[in-house]
DNA sequence: GGTATAATGCAACTGTAGTTACATATTCCC
DNA sequence: GGGAATATGTAACTACAGTTGCATTATACC
């Protein structure tokens, strides 16, 4: 449940508290291992209280997920591809980077709900192709191909860049995101 | 476990019946759905010898994945990249598109366990990229990048070829890659 | 402040995951 | 074919997922 700041008190207290507990979880140990009894434990509600809520942890999740790439989605929603792929590729990377540790567990954990990236990667990007003359005149089936493939790469680069320690520049990231969106292989390696 | 024709024979039926009670599972159900119980129910087997083969589930799906990918593994192991890149893109494909419904739903579920599509692509690439004296060259944060990369490019086009209803050719695929892969969306979409 | 309404808690239930100690059956190999 | 080795089965156990009916509490609104 997303608050929109109309609810019962009791709603607020019991989402806040869901959510802030999950997060904690989330930062604590792999998403995997976390049940709901300790969630509902640490978050002093019951269980029926939690799946009154949500039907699955994994829609917990997901909320989540939702929640936290808005912010991302509003930033490139008013960008045109495959023209300004630069900008919707610097976006990702000011935005990625600056996130805390929930952002960077949730995208890149490689466990059984790595599926969440496909997710956000769809959200993302048919908003922003769709405006594309060009685009629209490809099949069906090069544009789904099309709608993944800019944000896995940028995913890709940045649970790379985390797995590494974060030691290269934001710069340099949107760099080698623009080589492979744009040149490919050949942009990077000869 | 994978077998090598020297085991008991209670093994050998064994391991028989958990791999194709699981492949026929995999075919009726998602993966997420597959009970423990239910598989060793059809396998005709108690749960303890399942647990004495397998720690998880997923562990006998990885081992599946890891049975099937290897004449992949086997056709590619000689190429080098990124010189010979359109010779592992044509082998991808004329091998993915050979196979049947259980390569299929393994490699394009978009459920939980699409992670298992990760583990493969690292296997297959790793062994191909390492003979590149360019690649060597490369900082361990880029090498990381590129190992995942055309791999996902492949594996994506296969998904959404597959989710079409496997409408273009094996070789319209194989050029699709070549684009993406050599020269990036350009070599797509003006 | 009192009350109807809705949120939450409680307790008990079914079903499955995964483990254990022990019993039994099958296979291997002589 | 017989005996040792080992694979598998049985049954019972703990723990958690997810659900149910009913009790209780907090909240909103008059």
């Amino acid at each position: 449940m997303i608050l929109t700041g109309n609810e019962d008190l009791r709603v607020v207290k019991t989402i806040e508290a869901i959510k802030g507990c999950f997060e904690d979880l989330i930062c604590e140990k792999d998403y995997e291992k976390i049940t709901v009894k300790e969630l509902c434990d640490r978050a002093r509600i019951n269980k029926k209280t939690f799946y009154h809520y949500y039907p699955t942890l994994d829609d917990l999740l997901a909320e989540l997920q939702f929640e936290i790439s808005s912010a991302y989605i509003d930033m490139i929603k008013d960008y045109k591809l495959p023209d300004e792929i630069r900008k919707v590729n610097r976006a990702f990377f000011e935005f990625s980077c600056a996130q805390g540790k929930v952002f960077e567990k949730i995208t890149c954990s490689s466990g059984s709900y790595s599926y969440i990236r496909q997710k956000m990667i769809n959200r993302v990007t048919s908003e922003t192709w769709k405006k594309s003359p060009a685009f629209i005149k490809l099949d069906r089936f090069t544009q789904s191909v099309l709608l993944e493939h800019v944000n896995f790469i940028n995913v890709n680069i940045y649970c790379k860049w985390v797995a590494d320690g974060k030691r290269s520049t934001v710069e340099e990231l949107i760099a080698l995101s623009d080589k492979l969106t744009c040149d490919g292989l050949h942009g990077v390696i000869k």
